[in-house]
DNA sequence: CTGAATTAGAGAACTTTTTCTCGATAATTA
DNA sequence: TAATTATCGAGAAAAAGTTCTCTAATTCAG
């Protein structure tokens, strides 16, 4: 018998699947503030304007299971998403980099509801050290590793320069992190069992760049979405 | 015959090639900086820590010609990718959400060299209109539309909350935008012709996140590298 | 109570991306 | 001058991801 409404087993689950998930956990939010109550796959996919099929296997694969003919329960839905992600259980995190990008990300107050809560911010700057940002005491660098381990915190943000970025994570390593998630533009390297996560502007760049150079300006009518 | 030098047809090119190019190319200016002068695939893959076939690939695909046994000349291929992307041909682009990710934005000066000038900054807010960050003046919204249609802006940043994103993104539309990059985490329609780019942290934080909790925290010992 | 319509689920087909393999070429060494 | 080796270039194979198609289950209408 098929795992039904178990979602212990987490085999393969696509990468692609799993970064389309918010767009239709934040659809089906949108969905409940409207009072809707049942919701179909078919639903979803219109709303967004994505394929059904897409749609249905990527709801699919988190193991919820739904009623033919009706779809899924709305709320219970939206509440499968956030445990099959963890969303609704905030795991510790510490920032380093102060700096403008630093500050807009300990600016985003939704992060704790979606599965992450900074708890700390670091920096090397003796300007930024002692300072309050968003009410988190910038701490010194050299503190970091220590943090880590004594907090078992298992994810670290690194928004410093591109030259600082890998010194960053070798510290982030030394402290015993799980993950790295990297909003610095450079190429860091970490040993296999840590999950990275690189958030590269310069990449996205590269792609516009390109298309605007060499996708044609069609003259589309057509009304479509999203990558 | 096959074209030999020449990047006329940009036929098909893979977007995962495309996103990994600025990786490469941010390697290889670091190896010019330490006075090298000739380069091979597999150099770069060493140096990145990456499948060497892969590198030969996506060199390949830009369509610079290299030679057996020696590679390529390390200013050549600088320079053939700065000029394969459009890097080395700044585009106007237009921002709109003045912000701490906005002005974070404006912060960024390394847009310019690669391929991307913010030439304006539009916001709703009337506290923030007539201000100027980073040396640009803000200007109201209503204004956006003519300005990309005056100034023949191709590209459209969105730094503003989740709310007004598809608001913004229809103006952009309106004023004859080619290319969008949204920085809100939301979803937003627009026409097939246009450019879509979406730098939605939240999706970087499903995948984080289901894998912090599903991944099992293994006692790796080998060295690795990133996505 | 019966038939029509809609939807989940599952597998097949297709596409895209990555990895593997091999021949050709140029530099190096004997 | 010939053998050797490192590398590019290109095609084949494999893997990953997306789309298509069909079946079975359930609701709804008559």
């Amino acid at each position: 018998m098929k795992s039904l409404a178990s979602n212990d087993r987490p085999r393969e689950i696509p990468e692609a699947s799993l970064r389309r998930l918010p767009i239709y956990y934040r659809s089906l939010q949108m969905m409940m503030r409207a009072g809707i109550s049942q919701v179909s796959c078919a639903d979803l996919a219109r709303a967004l304007g994505l394929d059904p099929t897409l749609v249905r296997k990527d709801i699919e694969m988190t193991g919820i299971v739904g009623k033919p003919r009706v779809g899924y329960t709305l709320q219970d839905l939206v509440q499968w998403i956030e445990n099959f992600l963890g969303w609704n259980r905030p795991k510790k995190a510490v920032l380093v980099g102060a700096g403008s990008l630093g500050s807009a990300l300990l600016g985003y107050d939704r992060f704790r509801s979606h599965g992450m809560e900074i708890v700390a911010v670091f920096d090397i700057d003796r300007e930024k050290i002692g300072k309050r940002i968003h009410d988190r005491l910038v701490q010194p660098l050299m503190l970091l590793p220590d943090f880590i381990t004594r907090e078992h915190v298992p994810l670290g943000l690194i928004a410093v320069p591109a030259a600082a970025a890998q010194s960053v994570a070798d510290l982030m390593v030394v402290g015993g992190i799980r993950a790295i998630w990297n909003f610095a533009p450079a190429h860091v390297r970490v040993p296999a069992r840590i999950i990275l996560q690189n958030e590269d502007l310069y990449h996205s760049l590269a792609s516009l760049s390109f298309k605007l150079e060499n996708v044609p300006p069609e003259n589309g009518i057509i009304y479509a979405e999203d990558n």
